[in-house]
DNA sequence: GATGAATGAGCCTTCATTCAT
DNA sequence: GATGAATGAAGGCTCATTCAT
């Protein structure tokens, strides 16, 4: 189960429990933290209070997480995926920038529901093993990323004046911030903008004309 | 003298010392802070600490500051203009990339020097005002980027299909964001290579050649 | 029960607890803070010294009380009544000024075993919840007193030429403070002496004969 | 001089200034002190307000008293003679009940204006030395009423079957407790009530009638 | 397992008092 | 003498964690 295996990650106590009553507390907990994180910050949230919100006794979060630091890398670890910006696959599709910016409202989409994004700030620069974490998981796309790029280059797609390395990092770190960016406030525009600048930088336009006018031949 | 300027904006109470010792003993209060505030984290630094670390007493820290939020808050607006990245300068320099480059490599160093900005992610997300003050110093960033844009625009520099206020909000978390991007940690390439990716995404090759060439026949 | 009820009028929190050994601690914190104020004031005793001496810690202290000085509302509320001097009830006993002396002792008796009568001129001035308390306390005293002296008037009882209301004022001066009298110390003639006065002040002597005297045909 | 002797009672240390300069310093500590113990209480009165609201620093305090409970000793002792009720003068006058009342009314504005009797309650009970001070001349006072009544009784002016000593305290009590006897407020009435209430209980009705027509044959 | 009362270290802050200038 | 910055003990209160029921 997947839920078992990111506890694995974590240490072996308090172990997860079998039964379903225990499942259903457990994950009210973690439920109950993450709002709670997100309301009013992860060092200015009590176990307690997390406890009250679940409607569980004090002790019993003691039960299921050794303190709160856990329960937040529990609802971390399991969310990893979704914290992580999409990859973008230009080849295979008509228009690269239409897809990217629609991966990127999704992504969005996906981590405002989330929420945790907002309590990671308060964390990394202290937790040396979130932060290693995440530099693992943004090395990981990263190297996703740069695949994928030489593999357009392989194709002779991409500027050739560009470190690609640079360019793969450029695209995360331009795909990590647009909410940062307040473009327009209520349009949604911000996704479309931010993905044409990520695909003028890795294509010449002479190929992203080609690409968006569905030459698939390639990948 | 700007230190006294810059103090009148964070209040009153209690007053600038206009002793010399006091003066220093301030100095070496804030100094304490932000050793310390980067070391440990904000939450996690108590004024007990800071002022022991300052070799003063407890009782003295709270005549210098009401609390440990108002200290940071003096280092910060203090040293505000030096945590934004630079606003570029392409129209009278020979090569626009290397220009920025090394504008990065200083706003870099002097940042990595200061230090705050590892402490600014646990605050901002739950203090209003400091989220406040640096999203109106990068909205006036954005705003004189966004300009410098358009007046290359009006001289038929940039790439006419890319908003340009989009791009501007690039320019910035790209540079803000260099630190992130372990390229060949080391060397400091990882400056030029960004400001390649920046300029290409602002001016097309032939322009890109015309400035690099030192065309400065503008502005 | 009593004691559920008096506490309800001083607050929600920290609820008073169902369970019997919680009941007993909170108790506990009562006879200590009583003993404590007593001894050393109100502002001279500490949360920390209350729950030392109730044998709990610090914290415990405030899972029963916000703080102490909702621990002396509690012992005050709880005891209003001994606060106050009784009323005399002249007309249905043989020897009114017995009686008011036997009504006093036994006043001073219960308010000395409480001994929270020393605490509250610490309070009083400075705590207008408080002083509103017993404001009322004693406004509904002189109430009924009065009334008592208006039907001995009705009854042609008392002097003809003395304002009721103040009479009734004196009563409850004249009670309050008889431990300020320090006539005979030890000897508890106090009361007598002072009874007689008070009832040479509501009724001239010949009325004042003939209740002693035990004609009872009254009220 | 008079200053000087209420000092000797205190202490030598510090000892009183003989400029002119200091001893306007002192006065004004004394009156910030009056004034500040008044407002807010002795105890959440601090020393440096004491000396800020003097205009002197806070050292300063300390030059001219030892700590603020010597201020308040200063003041209580230089004005000790106010705090006490009038010594009623029974002979020498046609109505002493209008003239108790007039002494009264006099003593009342007396105290208002120093304002210090709003202070005593908080002391008192757990300030020995000022309490004996208290208790001291409240004997005093308690034996020239005493004498007073004992003098009247020789001439056959007073109730036969009071004791005299406890008519005393009775005296003291309700002429220092007339505040609290809230009848028509705003009305001065209440002295006159209670002095009427007085003389009733020192007086059979014949002798009040012959002092008030004004035989001043005595004494 | 679950509960929630109990613990007590530790934080923030105040203030009486001292002392170098 | 005067100053006011400095001191540090102490109070009020919180909260992560334990433990008896």
């Amino acid at each position: 189960m997947n839920d078992q295996e990111s506890n694995q990650l974590i240490g072996q106590f308090p172990s997860v429990p079998k039964q379903e009553r225990a499942y259903q507390k457990r994950q009210a907990l973690l439920e109950s933290g993450r709002i709670l994180f997100i309301e009013k910050g992860f060092d200015h949230t009590t176990a307690k209070e997390i406890a009250a919100h679940a409607n569980v006794a004090t002790g019993t979060f003691y039960r299921y997480f050794c303190d709160k630091r856990q329960l937040l890398m529990a609802l971390i670890k399991d969310q990893l995926e979704r914290f992580m910006p999409p990859r973008p696959s230009w080849l295979n599709h008509n228009d690269p920038e239409t897809v990217l910016a629609e991966q990127l409202a999704s992504h969005y989409d996906r981590l405002e529901k989330l929420g945790l994004h907002r309590v990671l700030p308060e964390l990394l620069p202290h937790d040396p093993e979130l932060t290693e974490v995440f530099a693992d998981a943004r090395r990981k796309l990263h190297k996703s990323i740069y695949e994928g790029l030489k593999h357009a280059k392989d194709l002779g797609f991409t500027w050739n004046d560009l470190d690609l390395k640079s360019v793969a990092w450029s695209i995360i770190v331009l795909t990590e911030n647009i909410p940062k960016m307040d473009i327009d406030k209520g349009a949604n525009s911000n996704y479309i903008f931010v993905a044409k600048i990520i695909c003028r930088s890795v294509f010449p336009p002479d190929v992203l004309i080609k690409l968006k006018s569905g030459e698939k031949s390639f990948e």
